[in-house]
RNA sequence: GCUCUCAUCGUCUAGGGGUUAGGACACGAGCUUUUCAAGCUUGUAACACGGGUUCGAUUCCCGUUGAGAGUACCA
């Protein structure tokens, strides 16, 4: 068996799409798991879509998550450059290879008179294709023309009769006939390939055995096919994911959402958890277990598990997940996280220490990143104000007298911790002759504000004694 | 319009000629608990439709419908 080689061919529009990220994560899954290569390749030309920045922040996102590549920018294997921009040379070599053969032709149509072709035709409910205007130019006028500095694409000579079959690893057998196939623009009139002589000629070169790309691109296959066949090479295997969709079922977009990873990034999503989240979107190991790491994912993948249809981007689904993987997560790599996240709300005179018992109280409470923080500003700030339902509701008239003998019972706790405490509250409670609930509501309220959190006791050992008893105090002068 | 693709709970999906059609998210109820979460138990909820094939189709075939994608000198 040939070696797995395959690659993620984004184009650099800025940001790492969802989607994008999970035709990486399968290409790049498919080469761990088979001990394979994975290859980055910038698809960049289209010069009108230049987005300065775009190739170092999908390398980051990409890196981010954990999906790194054996081949690609500042990455040299055998087979570079890989960004398309930088192999224009190469393009222009196999284009005169395929005009040497009569496999192509110049065409000097003007993208007016393309314009008007295709409006006509769409008017005439006809398909909209290429009428072939320029195929019939004799070589020797094309070349007259192309070298006096005439305007020119190259196009691909489709036959004009037959069909293309080929099989999908997803789909199976496809077939198209090639009376409907258009005489593809390979080489633009800016010297620039197309994507699809582009891709063609460096997956090609770049020995790619399997091409895993989204479904959008299934109708132009044939289009490729028929390219390696008129330069003699072997056709790689395809497999046309699944498209990744709106909640309204269309192919996932900008407006309706967040679709850069950077945005999940930067909302609070573990990227096990988004990793894990896409990876099941469109595939899934048969089990029933659903939380995967990585390296689970590496073990666990095939193509032949991979679906059909298109999958709708559910976002609750994804914060159950975060929410999993951060109760897996060890507070260490949570800390790391959490930490700039505290320093961004302006709180760098909190130790480290003090932070990470925060992240072990909050862990199994929090859904995105910044609730560490965010959720819980009694961990870091007195109480300004006090929860009016909560006030209403377990503030009683006896509360202050049980806050004062609190207070009292605590100052004399030597070793200030969640089980001195809780004793002290419960004794304390039945000298009252009330359930202990009848202290624990006011308590949280006076040293939170709020009515929930984590474990009051737990809390309050976090919290530490100093601060216990000055809120107990400040309660008692704000709420009487 | 034309071409291609797809079709199981609201969503992600398992399954596959004979099943009480399974799981997860979300939603409802309960348990647990000092609160909120988490956890546990549990409930509601699906094979798009019509024809075949078959003793029997949700499963296989055909059609219809619906949805999506493609239809650029964008990728």
């Amino acid at each position: 068996m040939t070696s797995v080689r395959v690659r993620f061919a984004p184009s650099p529009t800025g940001y790492l799409h969802v989607g994008g990220l999970r035709t990486a994560l399968y290409n790049y899954l498919l080469a761990k798991k088979n001990d394979g290569t994975f290859i980055l390749r910038i698809e960049d030309t289209d010069q009108s879509r230049k987005v300065e920045g775009a190739v170092e922040n999908l390398i980051e996102s990409l890196h981010w998550a954990g999906i790194d590549f054996d081949e690609g920018p500042g990455k040299n294997g055998n087979s570079g450059p890989y960004i398309q921009s930088q192999r224009l040379e190469i393009y222009r070599t196999h284009v005169q290879q395929l005009l040497d053969q009569g496999a192509a032709y110049y065409c000097f149509c003007t993208s007016e008179r393309l314009e008007e072709l295709r409006k006509r035709q769409s008017e005439a409910n006809h398909a909209t294709i290429y009428d072939r205007h320029c195929r019939g130019i004799s070589i020797d006028e094309a070349k007259r023309r192309a070298a006096s500095g005439e305007s020119h694409t190259v196009r691909m000579k489709v036959p004009i009769d037959g069909e293309v079959i080929f099989t999908d690893q997803i789909r199976g057998t496809v077939n198209i006939s090639n009376h409907i196939t258009d005489d593809q623009v390979l080489l633009k009139s800016d010297g620039f390939p197309t994507y699809h002589l582009a891709n063609v000629v460096d997956d090609h070169l770049m020995k790619i055995s399997h091409v895993i790309r989204g479904e959008e691109w299934l109708p132009s296959t044939p289009k490729h096919i028929l390219l390696y066949q008129a330069f003699g090479w072997e056709i790689p295997q395809f497999a046309h994911l699944p498209l990744l969709l709106n909640p309204d079922k269309s192919k996932l977009s900008k407006r309706q959402g967040d679709v850069a990873v950077e945005d999940y990034r930067s909302k609070g999503y573990l990227k096990e958890a988004l990793v894990n989240f896409v990876a099941l979107l469109g595939w899934n190991p048969g089990g029933e277990k659903e939380i995967f790491s990585l390296e689970e994912l590496i073990k666990e993948f095939s193509l032949e598990r991979v679906g059909k249809s298109g999958a709708v981007f559910n976002i609750e689904k994804l914060n159950w997940m975060n929410q999993q993987h951060i109760k897996l997560a060890s507070d260490k790599s949570l800390f790391e996280i959490i930490k700039p996240i505290a320093q961004s709300r302006g709180l760098q005179h909190v130790s480290d220490e003090y932070l990470t018992h925060v992240i072990g109280l909050m862990k199994e409470r929090v859904v995105l990143l910044p609730e560490f923080i965010d959720s819980c500003r009694y961990f870091f700030d007195d109480p300004i104000e006090y929860d009016e339902k909560a006030r209403a509701k377990s503030w009683t008239a006896d509360a202050p007298n049980y806050l004062r003998k609190l207070a009292e019972r605590f100052q004399l706790i030597t070793q200030f911790e969640s089980a001195s405490v809780e004793a002290a509250l419960r004794s304390t409670a039945e000298e009252f002759s009330v359930g202990a609930g009848k202290l624990i509501h006011p308590l949280r309220l006076a040293v939170s504000g709020v009515p929930n959190g984590p474990s009051l006791f737990h809390m309050i050992e976090v919290l530490g004694k100093e601060t216990t008893m000055r809120r107990i105090e400040r309660a008692l002068q704000q709420l009487g």
